[in-house]
DNA sequence: AACTCAATCAACCGCCAGGTA
DNA sequence: CTACCTGGCGGTTGATTGAGT
């Protein structure tokens, strides 16, 4: 027999957590520090056990988690990662400031695998599928045509997007246009009001699509918003295709802090001066709201020699072309060596 | 409107490693 | 050296939600 559950004392309550055992936990932890989890349900007036507790804690009710849909350069970096060190989820999660092994191995499990399969990537081995499919038994073989069938039928269902850029590997431009389609309808906001608690993801999430069809430059990029309990959370992210640039900005009820939990891909290129400086110093129009950031994007954008800035409702293109020195020469930073 | 199915993700389980008496 | 305790980890489950019919 195996260890008894450490749950398993009478009364002691399992399940989701409510409201008020949430507020419970918060209010202790942050009073007097969790110390040992196994005191923490007794002294915080909870029928949980400390390992519940501390779960809960470190999954969900910590303050300095980011929320919402991870970014393209979370993504890219988390397959990277486990393609160097496998499912150790929380190595992984310490690489990406906000985020817990709990939430990176769901959204591995239940969404980049399947991206990887339909992309004909084994998410085991990272390597092409159709190796796999000549190593495998005929069992294995039954399998992955299962898999390939239900490919096609999503792939069906799933109406490309005409305005979609075409990348070498089609990893930010795939999500960007993933993260748009169910938020064409979203109205721009207006009047945000930094102190309303009642302001909700989906009315605040919109996107930066940076791209020139004629001339190869292809620069993508979104801002979102993503509501929680205790705090709110602006980013932004700027890619290319194979790498992205992110930063965002804890907000708080008592204004606006630069959090900035930044991966690794902003430092890589070292980005943050020109242009990102520019919108780093409207920190108060970021958080205040989404307006102001397209505002202030498309005042930089504009000053680019040969740029336009298109508004589609929300969703923003600039056009551009290569022949412009100053225009590559501040675009540089996201760009591709084959697109410079 | 009712039903089915798939996707998502919070929570649980059992195991392991490190620390300590 | 051993036993025990605790925190942490990775795999899995099951309730909820949303899409499709």
């Amino acid at each position: 027999m195996g260890r008894q559950p450490c749950c398993d004392k009478v009364g002691l309550k399992k399940g989701p957590w409510t409201a008020e055992e949430d507020r419970k936990l918060v209010n202790f932890i942050t009073l007097h520090g969790h110390g040992c989890w196994r005191e923490v349900p007794k002294l915080a007036g909870l029928l949980r056990c400390g390992k519940s507790c501390r779960l809960r804690w470190t999954n969900y009710l910590r303050p300095d988690l980011k929320r919402g849909l991870l970014s393209e350069s979370e993504e890219k970096l988390i397959i990277d990662l486990h393609a160097a060190i496998g499912n150790r989820w929380s190595r992984i999660a310490a690489q990406l400031p906000g985020r817990t092994d709990n939430e990176i191995k769901n959204y591995w499990n239940t969404r980049i695998k399947k991206k990887l399969r339909q992309m004909g990537i084994d998410p085991v081995t990272h390597k092409p599928l159709t190796q796999m499919q000549m190593q495998s038994t005929p069992a294995q073989t039954l399998l992955l045509q299962e898999n390939d069938t239900e490919q096609k039928q999503q792939e069906q269902h799933n109406e490309p997007d005409p305005d979609q850029n075409q990348s070498s590997n089609g990893t930010v431009e795939t999500l960007v246009s993933r993260a748009r389609e169910p938020h064409d309808d979203i109205e721009p906001l207006q009047n945000f009001n930094m102190e309303d608690s009642n302001f909700n993801m989906e009315d605040s999430m919109q996107l930066f699509n940076v791209c020139s069809p004629t001339s190869g430059i292809s620069l993508s990029g979104r801002t979102e918003e993503v509501d929680s309990d205790d705090s709110d959370q602006v980013s932004k992210s700027f890619g290319n295709g194979s790498s992205t640039h992110s930063q965002y900005i804890g907000r708080e009820s008592s204004g606006v802090k630069a959090e900035c939990g930044l991966s690794g891909w902003d430092q890589m290129a070292g980005v943050l001066g020109d242009p990102l400086s520019e919108w780093n110093v409207d920190l108060e129009s970021w958080a205040a709201g989404l307006d102001a950031t397209a505002a202030s994007a498309s005042a930089w954008i504009q000053q680019l020699p040969d740029c336009q800035w298109n508004d589609f409702q929300g969703d923003f293109e600039i056009c551009s072309s290569k022949s412009c020195p100053e225009t590559l020469q501040r675009l540089g930073p996201f760009l591709d060596d084959d697109e410079l």
